[in-house]
This record gives C-alpha cells, structure tokens and sequence, in this order.
DNA sequence: GCGCTGACAGAATTTGAAATCTGTCAGCAC
DNA sequence: GTGCTGACAGATTTCAAATTCTGTCAGCGC
C-alpha cells in the first residue's frame, strides 16, 4: 500500500490493460459502483486519467470488462460439472447445485462486493446475453447427453434447457438474491430441483 | 372534471373512503406514485388533507389500501379456473396461462400505470406476502385435486404448489414484465409449463 | 356531537449554483 | 515514434437553501 492506498507499481514500466483492471476492481471494491471513478482508478495506478483512456474507449467500457471477468471467474466451476463422468440426472442436479451455492455464497459472504458486481453487470445487457447463453449452452449439453443415454426424454432439447434455466430463476438471478437467506429457501431449491428433474425424465408426457 | 380535474364531488355529503381509494388511483395514475400526494388527494376531492387522515392512519396505509384493491381486481379471474369442472391438469395449465396473460395484458397495454402499480405494490411486503399465499392456495387446490383423481403424482402437495409457483416466476412476477415482450416468450412458457406439468404427472419418481 | 378545517413542527423533496468527472487532444519526454 | 500528461469543454453530480409535504390537533360550524 502506498499513500493513497492502491497497490505499489513499477514507476518505469509501461501501463497494462490487466493493471488497470486489477485497480478498477479495486476501486469498485472501496467506493461501490456509485462513487467508482476513472479519475480514482488513475490515481491508484499513479498515472493520469487519459492513460487509462489509451486502454479502454470509455469508462462503461471498462465496467463491462470488469464484469465480463468477474461472471467468468463466479462460474468457472460450472464447466467441471458439465465434463465430468456420471449420469445426466446427477450432474444437471449438481450443476443447478453449484450454481445456486456459488451464488449464494457470494451474495451472502459480502453482500456489498456482490451488490457492486450486480450493477455492473445489470448496466451491459450484452455481457448478460452472452453469459446466459454459455449457461444455456452447458444446460443443453447435459440435457441432449441424457437423452442419449436414455435417462431424460424431451422432444426438444433446446427448448427445455430453456426452461431448466426459466424455471430455476429463483435460484440464480441475482433479483431474487434477497430472498437466498429465508430459512426455507433449500427445501424450495429441492422442490424445484425434484420437479424439474421428473419433468425431464417422465415416461409419460 | 372541474377546475382542478378531479370528478365532481356532491357538496354537501359526508366523506368516505371509496370516494377517496378512487380519488388516490387517480392521482397516482396522473402523476405517478413519485409526485402522488395526500395534498393532491384532497385537492381532488376539494377537502382539506386533514380530512383523508380521518379515513387512513398514514399515506402508506392508503397506497397499501390502493395496492390490495388492484391486486384483487387484477388476479379475480383465477379463482374461477380453480373452481371450473376440468381435469386438473387442464385447469393447472389454464389457471398459469390466465396468470401470464391477465399480466402481461396489463403491463403491455398500460406500463406507465403498471409501473406505479408496481411500486405501491413493491412498498407493502405484508400486501404482497398475503397475495403470493392466496396464489399459492389456489395452486395447492388443483394439484391436490389431481393427486385425487390420478392425474398427478406427488408425494408433497404443498411443497410442489410452491415448487410450481417459483418455476412459473419469470411468466408472473413483475420484475421480469420488461421481459414480457420477447419475441419467444410464448414459447418459452409452454416450454416451463410443458416441464412443469410433466414434473407433476411423473410415474416415474 | 360530528365532520371538517387550517396552522403548525419536523421530515422529505426540489432547485440551482458550485464542484467534479468524462472524454479529447495537442504537446512533452524519453 | 511511443507512451504519457494535463488543460479543456460539456456532462454529471453534489450540497445546502428554499420549498413542499406529512401527520397532528385545537377549534369552527352545522
């Protein structure tokens, strides 16, 4: 730390991109997303605020790269659950799971950080899009492999990792992030997680 | 409409609460539930805003008056379908149709008055806790019919009326109404409600 | 007595002038 | 040439003064 509390840097190395992302996290992290200006980020790296502009066109810019890392780095586990060996069932459940759990861990363990990061991300809609989209895509993943093997029946593959993903809402869209600290909310995740899951493998349809 | 807009008022007659729900609904359709005062109130009905607080404790306890009335109004529909002669299914799948539909007809047809609905509505969590567990009976009501005749099969009938309640949210709870528009929206329902009515009519499970 | 009024204190909101920030760019230093 | 600076115009935000509103209540008129 140095006097004005950002992390000390190189005096005569060339400005990266990945620092100022770095400091911009950090900036975001002591004043919120309200007060988070370029010129703090500036003066955290010790340079001048038109630096920064040679790295990002545009303050929004930079708040949506700082959200697109921070989504990334949130679900990473994901992708484990997609890859790994066992049954289509038991790895839908446990990806909804870790989704949810990853969730609300963050939203719970410092609910100012996990405010921060929503406004961020709510201000791109385009960084939301692709987002969900690599969910979905992951859900289909896991849906058309129980197909294959028997274990869903679905006439539209697509279509239902659609509605997993619809029907869950209240277990992954920040919205709802109040409401993860009811006392009944895992009872309600399993209620919803049964159903889904016998919707997907019902003989009957 | 007189010189201050608001409806003519007989003169010489007493008061009453009716008169001044409607003449809240319809300042707060004019002017918003941000510039909505108890002033205005009165000055539509051409009394003194001492006189409103002879018939309401507070300006919350009249918009909270205001939120229920409109809620009832709104989702009146639904207790008919729960009611009708049908197999369950068929009124389970009626029943979140007319949901969706009466709602998305009002946000779509009036989002400037849905929008202040919203947040009256959005202002009493006591309101809205009362109206989600009426819906949640009248969801209860139908699966347990159906567990009855057959047509369903689940071993927590409650549980399950919630369960469908939280997978049918992004079709009923207004934050999503900026949603509601989507091209694919319609099939996105009959993909949730497909899954859904699948989950319930499960043998498997 | 009964229903209503209107003045009042404290709280909340509005307003606009001052301060700060965003984004650009000519020019400096190496 | 390359990377950085700092002054600048226009946009946005802040802050405190002034207005408006909420809720109460003594008292008026029928």
């Amino acid at each position: 730390m140095n006097a004005h509390g950002g992390p000390a840097r190189p005096a005569d190395t060339v400005l990266t991109r990945e620092e100022i992302l770095r400091a911009a996290e950090d900036v975001l992290r002591r004043f919120g997303p309200a007060k988070a200006t370029v010129l703090d980020v500036a003066r955290v790296l010790r340079v001048s605020h038109g630096s920064v502009y040679r790295h990002f066109p545009s303050k929004t810019a930079l708040r949506e790269t700082v959200a697109e890392r921070w989504l990334e780095r949130a679900h990473a586990p994901l992708a484990a659950v997609v890859a790994v060996d066992a049954p289509a069932p038991w790895r839908l459940r446990q990806w909804l799971s870790t989704l949810f759990t990853t969730k609300r861990g963050k939203a719970l363990d410092d609910p100012e950080l996990f405010a921060t990061y929503l406004v961020l991300v709510g201000e791109s809609s385009a960084v939301t899009e692709a987002h969900v989209s690599g969910m979905i895509r992951q859900l289909t993943r896991i849906i058309s492999d129980g197909v294959a093997t028997g274990d869903f029946s679905v006439s539209d593959v697509d279509g239902s990792a659609r509605a997993v993903w619809d029907a869950t809402r209240r277990f992954h869209d920040p919205a709802y992030a109040s409401h993860w600290s009811d006392p009944d909310i895992d009872a309600a995740f399993e209620s919803v997680c049964a159903l889904v899951l016998s919707g997907l493998s019902a003989t009957a349809g």
